[in-house]
DNA sequence: GTCTATAGGCTGATAGAC
DNA sequence: GTCTATCAGCCTATAGAC
């Protein structure tokens, strides 16, 4: 099975080859200079064969968003290093935010698009993987902190974990999008905001939930 | 020079007119759908005549942003009722939210799109107003309410109140934001998010900044 | 089977007739 | 001041060459 083999290997590379000039393309000039034309250009090939790798544009995005969330699960993850659950909340606000300024366009792809985008991102991805979507990981990384917050601090015994999360998630956001569209009118540099945020709602889910 | 002044009002009036149909296709089936064809369809003119009004599409869409930051600050002033400045930023925020919720359209398109398209909203406008553009107002609007805060609680002595007016509309953002791109992940209803949200950033800020 | 070339239908924008 | 005709660009999709 060999030829076989070859030529699958030849379709999956080509396809790995315009996913990853595709994403080139949107670093270097945004999402609207992503066209067909241009994929075909960059690989060498006539704009229709990408039509054998891909159903549509809308495919290629989509691709395009999953790859984004698997980076931002990993960014996350790095806030394992701290020890304490509110610290490793803190490390991981920072390392969210890192991930809007340095991939501008595939957060604004993902969580700034049409619901149809994060969709695809979030809901439930590959058959394969139980574990579930990259975006429902990431999400699970904060709920599951929350989780040991409440148990490790007295003080949030009464702390719902997905409301927290939630709210957490809605505000880290707020800045990190707020950033990327009105960067003029934020006049506080985003890690000062970042990090006077997370005093400010863990104090604050103290107060009121603990 | 009543030739002049009929050809003048002829002239605002069409664009006018114009103007409308823009701001009900965009409401209706999405700022996407608004062409330059549709418009000169709707109001029964050729393409071309749209030019004698607007120098071009994003002409036609920045305008649309600037009414749609007008009625932001409707809806925020409407906070006034309320006698305290804790429950004026209570329900200022139920208002923001409900406003991008009402104009989903008009706010993606302002907060959410690219930033040229904000910063035609928030940058100076019009030369004559002296108060400054709708945005600018509007994010006044929450400023002043912390201030007042300040004064009239001990334990807000020590509030910034343009640090804490941007973590409040970061935060508003994003809810508001992550309703309508991702809304499907949003377990917690809006309104609920927002009024907890209130609470914890308002306890936050006092246990924090006082 | 793989890919090229091209058709057909959108879009924004402009030049020139009337 | 308005319209028609047109250009250039994008998209999808497919017939047919190799």
């Amino acid at each position: 099975m060999g030829i076989a083999e070859r030529k699958q290997r030849h379709k999956t590379d080509l396809r790995d080859k315009a996913l990853k000039v595709s994403q080139k393309i949107m670093l270097n000039e945004g999402l609207s200079a992503l066209t067909i034309r241009r994929v075909a250009d960059e690989i060498e090939y006539s704009p229709g064969a990408i039509y054998l790798y891909f159903r549509n544009r809308e495919e290629i995005v989509r691709e395009l968003g999953r790859l984004g969330m698997e980076t931002l699960l990993e960014y996350l993850q790095r806030g394992d290093v701290a020890a304490d659950p509110a610290e490793r909340l803190g490390v991981m606000a920072l390392n969210y935010a890192r991930f809007a300024s340095e991939h501008t366009e595939t957060y604004r792809l993902v969580f700034m698009s049409d619901s149809e985008t994060a969709r695809a991102v979030f809901g439930s991805g590959d058959d394969k993987n139980t574990k579930g979507s990259p975006g429902e990981r990431a999400f699970h990384l904060l709920v599951s902190e929350f989780t040991r917050l409440r148990g490790s601090h007295a003080d949030f015994a009464e702390l719902d974990p997905v409301r927290a999360a939630e709210t957490y998630w809605a505000h880290l956001h707020g800045i990190a999008s707020l950033k990327i569209s009105c960067s003029e009118f934020l006049k506080t540099p985003v890690e000062v905001l970042v990090e006077t945020s997370v005093k400010v709602l863990l104090a604050g889910i103290r107060a009121v939930d603990g």
